[in-house]
DNA sequence: ATAATATATGAACAGTTGTTCAAATGAAAG
DNA sequence: CTTTCATTTGAACAACTGTTCATATATTAT
């Protein structure tokens, strides 16, 4: 048997590339921060949310006016701010009936900017 | 019927901020785009995704692999390696029955890469 | 051709998600 | 206290998503 065989014989079946494998293996980040990265998409991965992230570039707003801009309803506006809310990327303040809702910090931004770039690609 | 009142009623009612919406709304991205961007968040938004693109930063890698890494099932991979390829974020070349897979851009390092720096912080 | 291996595919199923609708808060004014 | 308005909440429903399982395709070796 030629030394090539062996090699080709040796690549294939059960394990097929071990050392590769090992290595990746030991570079992953853990199980729980892969997850929680792939939850920190999944917020960005709705339009109705995206399309709040994007008025709230330009200012702080209310609940309302956010569902005329977008034109849907307050309500769905509303559940989408309580996801942007628990995920802290909208942070709001009461003024008397009204709560205005604005961008957390400028790390939403450039996370959308950096989206907007490979598109526009 | 003082100025003031006449302020806070005017700020009330059907139409609460129209200057603000009308230049909110001019500014906004096309409906399409916005919609392009969310989907693409969408490919980020599975583990399994996220861990596939992980290990593609380090090495090109086959499916079996992949699989053995991720723990996971062949099948499992193949069906995400094709989204991954719908979307034009990964590559592949054949080598007789193997396909190995590898990152289509440096865009999605980036993008995950900003992800990780906010979860991060 | 047949067998073996790597990957792909389609259907089905469970789990998740976003909207709608109706009802409930919370705050200010009469 | 009652009304009004902005927002929130919960339940229900349809739509979507990812995995599994069985099967199909493709490539190589015998």
């Amino acid at each position: 048997m030629k030394a090539q065989a062996m090699a080709e014989e040796k690549s294939a079946g059960e394990a097929l590339h071990p050392d590769l494998i090992s290595t990746v293996d030991a570079d992953m980040p853990e199980e729980e921060m892969l997850y929680d990265l792939a939850e920190l998409f999944r917020i960005f991965a709705d339009s109705t949310r995206i399309k709040i992230l994007y008025v709230l570039f330009e200012a702080e707003m209310c609940v309302g006016d956010i569902a005329e801009v977008l034109k849907t309803s307050p309500s769905a506006v509303s559940h989408q701010l309580r996801v942007l809310k628990q995920s802290k990327l909208v942070k709001f303040r009461r003024e008397g009936k009204t709560i205005f809702y604005s961008l957390a910090d400028d790390h939403v931004r450039t996370i959308i900017d950096m989206g907007m770039e490979h598109l526009c690609e």
